[in-house]
DNA sequence: CTGAACGGAATGAACGTTCATTCCGTTTTT
DNA sequence: AAAAACGGAATGAACGTTCATTCCGTTCAG
């Protein structure tokens, strides 16, 4: 299990933060303004159906109703269904993407990038939950176009980076970097699931810094009594 | 935060294994052999397609032609397309709830009752991949019916009953079952779908050990070093 | 030979998409 | 300044396609 030699963390070039935004149409006369608005209450309303109802559950005029706008205006805008769904799915990956990295800082004390990153990505699920459940709930993988498939790894690369740097350090636990933030991840989306699908009480305050702290346990090295040795 | 008394865990009455197994078409002369292997074929066929992509993104002919059955023969199986949707859900939930807690005994040395939990869950991840996708990595919600949402708790509950008794024990973390449970849950899922997505190199066993020991981490009491206290 | 089971063409509803038309803010003309 | 003409944006009825479901001639078991 090798991996890059690596105690300091090549701050991985955060793209610039604007990309993932969509371009609105070729303006003739309308005001960029207005186009970029109607555009948005587009997106909007194919998020919220998209997140509900999944991509193939959704029908176009269904998105067009709730946006309060024809049909074929969604045309004016996505060259097609598909079109429209990366469209959405760059948007809210892209706006994770921001709250996850942006001025995040890897380096220095785990212990507190963690926690960092735990309020990033557990805010995020909460100020978003349309787009938390979009991304996270579905398969998008058969119907996104290459930026989209390029804007998941912009959050997957350096995520994976701080998790080797953590275990460079001697922090995390032992393991393939990239398991460990699969676990963790699914935690969070497990956790937010099962609350909105019923099966748990809202997650306060509390319940989040509990949960961060047994994502912590999860994360780093040092281990508990009662290891697994002699079993069966 | 109170849960109801218990020390010994009410063995939670586990349904007889084959509920859920789906009652074939009224015969009328075909011997109930032939009938139950065709509907075994539409199933199997029908949990292919669903697993890869989705309810809504599945054609009832193509799952026709993937049984090498005709578009008609499904309907004498099966009322309609959600009817068909609940039974392939029925069939694997099932499946899924007989491996989970068959002669489980939660109680003991939770330690052990966890591991060979953890063995189940993985094992049936592995074993059964279809099932295991199709049941994790999508929205049913919208169409299942009475039965399916009673399978779902018959899993559920005794999960649920086997987090408080460790807790009671004093051995799992200070915090709602169901968010451990949640959480843990949600682990593995991320695991596997990572692994399914080409994140992750194949699950093997010494990965699968070490993911359960970071699990049980999750899961058990004694905190580590480094708690977060003095925080900005 | 009879009746149940089957396959796959037929069917109507619903879908994604298009396009002739309307609408409205701007420009040009008087 | 008012009126007329212009042109891009928006519209929603209409189109061809695809879907879930039905129907019926054929096949096969008893």
């Amino acid at each position: 299990m090798n991996q890059p030699d690596m105690q300091t963390l090549p701050t991985p070039d955060l793209p610039d933060p604007n990309s993932g935004s969509l371009a609105p149409p070729a303006t003739g006369s309308l005001t960029a303004a207005k186009a970029a608005q109607k555009q948005r209450a587009i997106l909007g309303a194919a998020l919220a159906l998209f997140s509900e109802r999944g991509f193939h559950g959704t029908a176009v005029p269904d998105v067009a109703r709730l946006a309060e706008v024809g049909a074929g205006t969604i045309y004016r805008y996505f060259d097609s269904k598909e079109a429209l769904v990366n469209g959405v799915f760059q948007q809210a990956k892209s706006l994770l993407r921001d709250a996850l990295l942006q001025d995040f800082d890897p380096q220095g004390d785990v212990r507190l990038a963690f926690h960092d990153f735990w309020q990033r990505l557990t805010g995020f699920a909460r100020r978003h939950p349309l787009e938390f459940r979009f991304l996270e709930l579905q398969d998008h993988v058969p119907y996104l176009d290459e930026t989209s498939r390029q804007l998941e790894l912009q959050i997957l690369l350096p995520v994976n980076l701080f998790c080797q740097y953590a275990r460079d350090q001697g922090v995390a636990r032992d393991m393939a970097a990239g398991t460990l933030m699969a676990m963790i991840w699914g935690a969070v989306v497990g956790l937010f699931k099962a609350e909105h699908l019923g099966y748990l009480p809202t997650c306060d305050d509390t319940i989040l810094a509990q949960a961060e702290q047994a994502c912590w346990d999860l994360f780093c090295r040092v281990s508990n009594p009662l290891p697994l040795h002699p079993l069966p």
